[in-house]
DNA sequence: GTCTATACTCTGATAGAC
DNA sequence: GTCTATCAGAGTATAGAC
């Protein structure tokens, strides 16, 4: 389906989008049942068939659409800024994003986790070359003292598992923790301490 | 089904669960088919059902064993020993676990993302009384001032986020790194580093 | 644009021969 | 213990009325 043009259209579109967003993320692809995404919002299955061409169609559109916002934080790590408030930075957009796009945040987990399939062109590609040049200048960072010798791309994983994690196993920490506590609470505080004591250049 | 006694069903069995963890940990439970499972097992679908119960009762037997193991590594964080030893030895079981048990990792982490329904009992019970346990821990150790001061909540789950990721977003990590490249070279040392520069007792 | 009805396929599980 | 055959229900998708 191209871009929807009434405002009914575009609403319709908006819910299914958002409640499939909200049952894939949950039982993944294979997981999720047209049913569940009709009564999530509020539609009938045929009605949604109307919008999309099929299952995988709003699958599709959904991973689209995540995968361009996905690696906006760590473009933006910027080679003329002060490296360790840089990366400071990145780590704080990051967990902004688990914060704000918890969903977004599982569904990509999901497809990882399945070994990827139907996202391996975008990894190879766009993110792989991203990543490539963000390590090289994080090298270029550690090779002029500026932050400590550090594997780059270890770094790199590690800024995601540690900020995905608040958004990925939420449900862990939630019944941990119990139920009056946010596991996001001391999350930022946490990681800018673990960063800052991993790349600060002076030995100890 | 009660415990296999020949020979044969003992093999079978294990023919099963093996398959069935393959199979489970890459598609969740509603994303797996007893078809997929049988043909991985080289078993026939009815033969399956001959020595399990259903679809369900195979997933729960995996869980069972997953759960017995998974909080091993955490249980042997030892109060009688040196506080850094203690928490890096940790992180390598963890990150050995990661190695050895990748499936076992992802399947776990697949129930998590799914809201953790089947194991809820478990982290609500078993699990939380642990970490809180060892929480408490790692507390008394910051306030005795052997190691920094860190929230002890949010330090075991960074080492759960940074050795698991290396079993779960493995898919991602060797796409990025190429062929050639193993996630696991020089995750050890990088771990190692992280936690060594975080617990440091003296201040900077 | 949205609905009811329905076609057709897949999936979990059972029956019964061997 | 293992197989073939098969059932009942769920799932994706389409046809066609309104």
């Amino acid at each position: 389906m191209s871009a929807p043009r009434t405002r009914i259209q575009r609403r319709n579109h908006r819910l299914i989008m958002d409640a499939a967003l909200n049952v894939f993320s949950q039982h993944g692809y294979r997981g999720s049942t047209l049913d569940q995404i009709a009564a999530e919002a509020g539609l009938s299955k045929p009605n949604l068939l109307y919008y999309f061409d099929s299952k995988e169609d709003i699958h599709r559109a959904l991973l689209t659409e995540l995968l361009d916002t996905w690696i906006e934080p760590l473009r933006r790590l910027d080679p003329a800024g002060e490296p360790r408030a840089e990366i400071l930075a990145y780590v704080s957009r990051k967990l902004t994003m688990s914060r704000e796009y918890p969903r977004e945040s599982r569904l990509f987990a999901g497809e990882i986790l399945q070994g990827a399939p139907r996202i391996e062109a975008f990894i190879r590609g766009e993110l792989r070359t991203l990543v490539d040049e963000k390590a090289a200048l994080i090298r270029a960072w550690a090779r002029a003292g500026r932050i400590a010798p550090v594997q780059p791309y270890h770094l790199i994983f590690s800024i995601w598992a540690l900020t995905q994690h608040y958004a990925d196993f939420d449900a862990q920490m939630r019944m941990i923790l119990g139920d009056d506590h946010d596991p996001m609470d001391g999350a930022e505080a946490h990681l800018t301490l673990v960063f800052e004591r991993l790349l600060a250049p002076e030995p100890r």
